[in-house]
DNA sequence: ATTCACGGTTTACGCCGTTCACTGGTAATA
DNA sequence: TATTACCAGTGAACGGCGTAAACCGTGAAT
């Protein structure tokens, strides 16, 4: 009571820490396919058994590990976020707000193609069979990921009422789920209950083309076309930044993505 | 010489036949990670050292089944291509062109969520290592469904020639790797030349648009705000039919997807 | 009639996730 | 302090995986 942990539950912990360490070390190396147990506990010199005592299954050390992902991803949006609110805005590169998404938005791309094992542990085919119970270990992680681009979104809209459907003009099936949708993400955040349904559509618009556009530079499906898309990623964020009517001039790269 | 295939060839044909309809009934019923050579052998009665006189490894059956997938969805898509172009235009619908990439583009993402196993393997996380040498046998076939896409479009840029970037709007670099590409694209097709640089920037931005909407969906990454993205994509079609200098009426849900 | 190639089997190796019986040391208890 | 209880870790084992090698019977070609 008095101590919440343990001597023994922090040295616990810090096992769990290094296991997962570990295991992002061989995730990164050498694929999601090398991240087994034997190789885990090979490489941290035990045998793989022993992982049972910190993690149920496979499964669950696996997805333990994309919900830490998912928060450090997290806060590395952030972190490009509060950076970009603080610098002064530069003339002729639009308003805050969507400097600010921008900048988030080149954030993810980076991130996807310096991690591209990781993105695919958190974005690529789904593991495993259909809406396990498991999911309750990377759901929440994935929420709170999605509420930076959310916030940042609302924000945006707070400062700057941009062109959103009228309610009226949305399919009535879509129009009930995007409520429901707003009013679950609205818990601890009133602000967002404010929002119309229409910007609730132009936000997953804007995701879905994040995604695409992100997903498959990353999954390598672009290599047909471009080797470097880095100049084409520049005009998916201005034609995202159209919907959120302002215009960003997407800037000449100087130099190939490394 | 006379006989192109020999009788042993042709069982031995029916065959490899077997084993991949077998394969692909696995993938199907049982998902991606099912299909296993002892799987397929035993669905087949036999022992899975047996399958290596018809396919050098696990792998390459598997890749062959994604070129075999591949051609399937093709021929899919060239079938509702050419029914949309011998129905007549209904009123109020588009251009002809309009509707045609329409028609295919609802039967892409109905594919995708009738077949998410194969969309999966197609278009998901990509198979083992960077560039292996094993691409050769997917990559024909990747293309040939890609042409299926780019055939349309070109198509519809000879009867309509809608707005595109002028090419000294585009960054060099990119411009560059468009140039390539449509070069790539043209050998055989001697009007793919005649596009302006700005179509295949537009052709890659419809692509990336596509695919993130169909990815998203068949991936369940959707879930988390829509149950039924149909009206959703209905917005997405919409959308690039808005690139094409085309308007095309986003149709109302009648019932949500089965 | 003999040879030979082919399609299949058995066996075996080294991986994998997972279970279970066991052990040594450490912490709590009597 | 002596004893007990626990707990991290081990080793062996099970079934499944891809794959290699040796082997074998049948049917076609010589």
């Amino acid at each position: 009571m008095s101590h919440p942990l343990s001597r023994r539950d922090r040295v616990r912990a810090a096992t769990v820490q290094e296991i997962k360490q570990t295991a992002r070390g061989l995730l990164v190396e050498q694929g999601p396919e090398a991240l087994t147990l034997r190789a885990i506990a090979r490489e941290m010199g035990m045998t793989a058994p022993a992982l049972y005592r910190y993690f149920d299954s496979h499964e669950i050390l696996v997805r333990q590990l994309v919900a830490d992902i998912f928060g450090e991803l997290t806060s590395a949006l952030r972190a490009v976020a509060d950076s970009a609110a603080q610098r002064p805005a530069t003339s002729g590169s639009g308003s805050k707000g969507t400097v600010i998404i921008v900048a988030v938005c080149r954030e993810f791309r980076r991130w996807a193609l310096d991690h591209t094992a990781e993105y695919a542990l958190l974005f690529g085919t789904p593991i495993r069979g259909r809406r396990d119970r498991l999911d309750e270990i990377t759901d929440r992680p994935g929420r709170t990921f999605a509420r930076v681009f959310f916030g940042l979104f609302t924000e945006l809209w707070r400062h700057h009422q941009f062109a959103v459907p009228a309610p009226d003009e949305i399919d009535a099936g879509l129009r009930d789920q995007l409520e429901r949708f707003r009013d679950d993400l609205s818990a601890g955040l009133p602000a967002i209950a404010e929002l119309p349904v229409g910007a609730m559509l132009i936000f997953l618009r804007c995701w879905t083309r994040l995604y695409g556009a992100v997903t498959m530079e990353a999954f390598g499906h672009l290599k047909f076309a471009l080797d470097d898309a880095s100049a084409m990623f520049e005009y998916t964020l201005s034609e995202m930044t159209g919907w959120l009517g302002m215009t960003y001039p997407p800037r000449q790269s100087s130099a190939p993505a490394g």
